[in-house]
DNA sequence: GACACATTTATTTGACAAATTGCAAAAGTC
DNA sequence: GACTTTTGCAATTTGTCAAATAAATGTGTC
């Protein structure tokens, strides 16, 4: 998923900032000390930089003049925020795919929710499916929209913030068996190159989502 | 509008070249030399760098390892994309906007629009209003959506590459009384708090303006 | 096509300037 | 005299710079 060629220093750093931040290995909130981290990493001051500044960059950490880097800390809020801009962004990303996505990509598709569809059905699947399965689902008609700044959108920037809610929030909800028969329900819009409905579709699969989050987060203050 | 209390030398190099980029002053495509840049600016190599990084961050420069980097160069097909993408963010905008913006940000855009009609309808106005008034009034909306991190994609990353495509490809159409009554719509729709409605036509709004571009893009080559 | 050379970028190191923070002494108030 | 507020200094951290080396790319020659 992730692309292995990582050529300079201060990418291979920020790659691995970004999974520890990402799985909480570095809270959120904490403080991110130049000096301190650059000794730990054995890289300069420089490299250290670059890389905090494109952490910066996909707002996984917020950054003040003569203060410091903090990893981002999560509100209840921002998430919602985030969810609105999903929905806007990948609406349109179903669309454009059931537009544009080639034959081969349908397929790939199709096989992606038959797999999601057994596993969801199995104990473990909730865990799994909420994990892989439904950001899997999302990243290949975000792909398939061959729409190359969306692409970035999505894939370089939002894509570690909702990773980084997974992991944070936990999961657990009874929502994949429904989630995967919305996913169905997109697939074949976009297979049937119905932009207008694939768009509708993915737009009240997300709404539902965030929604369904809204409760939880409710439940759990 | 920009933010004059410029902290770092970073920040200010950042502007400098954002404004210099937008306005062709560095032509698009051509290469940016590190050593020459930062003598020129007398500034060190490494906060000329991390000015850059900005750049690349809001897709103003384009940047590949071990080679450098170079502004951005526009194609017709980029310009298309940007449109998708705005027609996705900014029909959210608008719907958040008529769910949650003030009466004051109303009052506020109402003058924007009865301002833009009187000017639209003088010699110069299809000019002034495609420079500014245009881009006024979708700022202004996305401001009033009160989503942080829909304000930062719309106003921070694809507002300059807005400007960038107008300054570029300049401007003369003949939509300028036209964009005007769809913006009224728009605002009536916001006016009223009809979310749905106020989604629908700002995307209507940009669908339009983009099949306008397209044209024209044709006709030229 | 292979090889040496020149150029450019990536990275490191060390240093200094500038800003923020924390703490403690000094001043003021009740 | 006890408490709060303010002031000022020291310590830490970030921002910036300069110089040098490593590594990669492009070029010209054979």
């Amino acid at each position: 998923m992730t692309n292995t060629s990582v050529t300079t220093i201060a990418e291979k750093i920020f790659e691995n900032l970004c999974t520890a931040i990402v799985k909480g290995e570095m809270p959120a909130g904490s403080k991110i000390s130049e000096p301190e981290l650059s000794m730990q990493l054995k890289v300069s001051r420089a490299s250290l930089r670059d890389a905090i500044g494109r952490l910066e960059a996909c707002r996984l950490v917020t950054r003040k003049a003569n203060i410091g880097a903090r990893v981002v800390s999560l509100s209840k809020h921002q998430l919602i925020e985030i969810y609105q801009v999903r929905e806007a962004l990948e609406g349109m990303a179903a669309r454009l795919a059931a537009q544009n996505c080639t034959d081969q990509e349908i397929r790939k598709l199709r096989q992606l929710v038959e797999h999601h569809t057994r596993e969801a059905n199995t104990i473990d699947g909730a865990s799994y499916f909420q994990q892989t399965g439904d950001l899997d689902f999302h990243f290949h008609i975000v792909q398939s929209s061959h729409n190359e700044h969306l692409i970035n959108l999505l894939c370089h920037d939002l894509y570690h913030l909702m990773q980084m809610y997974r992991y944070q929030y936990g999961r657990a909800s009874h929502r994949s068996v429904a989630a995967t028969e919305e996913h169905r329900y997109v697939m074949n819009a976009i297979a049937e190159g119905d932009g207008e409905m694939a768009e509708l579709l993915m737009r009240n699969h997300i709404r539902k989502s965030r929604q369904n989050i809204e409760q939880l987060l409710e439940a759990q203050s």
